[in-house]
DNA sequence: CAAGTCACTTGCATTTTGATAGTTATGAGA
DNA sequence: TCTCATAACTATCAAAATGCAAGTGACTTG
């Protein structure tokens, strides 16, 4: 969809989707989180075919994700690791995944808990500075330029 | 990508993304909630080909996100509006919005602001029952059918 | 020194996407 | 009535992305 058209405009929605903005990307780190890092371990985890997990690895690689890592001169090996900004990313995955399993949860699912009070972790976006879950207030969005606000939710 | 092959199995992160795992459908999600409901405003505001509008809006439509609904009788005209389980979606975007703010967020931007007391909204992801926000504390995942949990962050 | 492992690359067919033009249904104005 | 305009699409076709299978390079292991 040609991410490059939104990757530079006022939306920080669309800018953070321009690096992140495919589910392949987004299984790639979920594997990350889980600990997997090398080539053959994400290959076999998603089922993806090698040019395109190539591809992708390069791309999370460039937006600065993963962080490509030489664990082994001779043979040379490669593995790919969560930067700083990747591991930013993962909250938003379990945000994911608590929505999928609220509305599209029939069946058995991976379920997360803490691992020291051993409760299901419940993800919940809320607004730091009011505490306020996101969508429980309303908002108003300033978009650079315009002196016109607009009022949302 | 076939998101037939995982919109079944145990993890929820591959479940949602299954619905919405595509940049084009989380903008339409993003302008849903700005208040556009119409055809042309979507293909408008997002500079998209309306074939793919069409496809998206009817996947969205039929993963219970939108709901088509006639406004219109003479001349037939519809509208689509966010159901319960796409306004849910909403707080991930804006946790996805300041994700790129945070780290690809050079110029100027489009900021939301809470409507009452005028502070900027920042969004984090938290568990709702420690209260802490997720990834500084340590995760255990249990998969369905096996014994053996795994460790993460 | 043959077989295996890991991290890819190449070639090619299939699938999806996107640009553009056309269609349907209708109302508004000359 | 005959255009023109609007909204919401559909159709066609080229271009790009995806996916499968096979191959490659640099080793290590038996």
């Amino acid at each position: 969809m040609d991410a490059e058209k939104f990757s530079g405009g006022y939306c920080p929605v669309a800018r953070g989707l321009a690096r992140v903005g495919d589910a392949w990307s987004m299984l790639i780190l979920r594997d990350a989180s889980y600990g997997l890092a090398r080539f053959d371990q994400f290959r076999v985890s998603l089922g993806i075919a090698p040019n395109i997990l190539t591809r992708r690895l390069k791309a999370l690689t460039d937006d600065g994700l993963l962080e490509k890592r030489r664990y082994s001169e001779r043979p040379p090996r490669d593995e790919y690791v969560l930067t700083a900004a990747g591991r930013d990313f993962l909250p938003i995955l379990y945000a994911i995944g608590a929505w999928g399993a609220r509305h599209h949860g029939g069946g058995p699912l991976t379920r997360a808990t803490d691992a020291e009070t051993g409760r299901v972790i419940d993800p919940v976006v809320i607004d730091r500075n009011s505490g306020a879950p996101i969508g429980s207030r309303p908002l108003r969005l300033t978009v650079p330029g315009r002196e016109d606000e607009l009022l949302v939710e």
